[in-house]
DNA sequence: GCGACAG
DNA sequence: ATCTTGTCGC
């Protein structure tokens, strides 16, 4: 499989990403992230789902896969969906919003790993970035809750929002089936004292401690 | 052609 | 993402 067929695969799945509120109030959130095992060749991925408000830990759904795709940037879907989508299978209740760890619509295409999630679950979907990849910012305040917008020429595509006083801030995007203000909305009820949203702190560091060889049970 | 580039 | 030791700061 050549780029120009992912790439068009991305292009064409881009016309399926809706960008509206949230419809429903969230009950189960989820957040999910891939980890490697470098010398065993696997990737690791982990969803992990909470009560909401509340955020009681309800189940986790987990897959060890070998890895088949290179990282290629604007691509990073072809390398951590196979997991992803196994792992989102593992589980018995499904998410009525899904944070995800990588770009929702601020990507090149459109089709960040956050909404090409999205879409094939068809679920509500948000991106929670690191680092930035595509769009124009400016760095918001450094106050917990100030954002910047995340420009593509005129639209409105993502968030630079502080998450933590003072911390490098997260790059928020929809994923599917939410809007830019719900993104950020969530992303900041569900940040609790540090920078990243602990649905997806919960899953780095579950997916990270698999990967270094344990498997804790759940 | 050159630089940038989620995880 | 992973590979790696110590170190600065609240």
């Amino acid at each position: 499989m050549d780029l120009a067929s992912l790439r068009e695969i991305q292009e064409n799945l881009r016309g399926k990403v809706l960008i509206r509120p949230l419809d429903v109030e969230p009950k189960v959130v989820a957040g999910c992230d891939s980890s490697y095992s470098r010398k065993r060749g696997l990737i690791i991925a982990v969803f992990v789902l909470f009560t909401y408000p509340g955020l009681e830990l309800l189940e986790v759904g987990k897959a060890l896969r070998k890895v088949e795709f290179p990282y290629i940037p604007t691509y990073l879907s072809f390398r951590e969906l196979p997991a992803l989508l196994e792992a989102y299978r593992d589980l018995r209740r499904k998410p009525d919003l899904i944070l995800v760890d990588g770009q929702g619509i601020a990507h090149p295409r459109g089709l960040g790993l956050a909404s090409h999630l999205g879409v094939l679950l068809d679920r509500p979907t948000v991106g929670v970035a690191k680092s930035p990849l595509f769009g124009e910012f400016k760095m918001p305040g450094l106050r917990r809750g100030e954002h910047t917008s995340i420009l593509d020429g005129d639209r409105v595509i993502g968030a630079v929002l502080r998450t933590r006083t003072g911390v490098k801030p997260l790059f928020v995007s929809p994923g599917h089936r939410v809007d830019v203000e719900d993104s950020i909305r969530y992303v900041l009820e569900l940040t609790r004292g540090y920078r990243l949203p602990e649905p997806i702190r919960s899953a780095d560091r579950l997916s990270r401690e698999i990967a270094k060889g344990g498997d804790i049970d759940v």
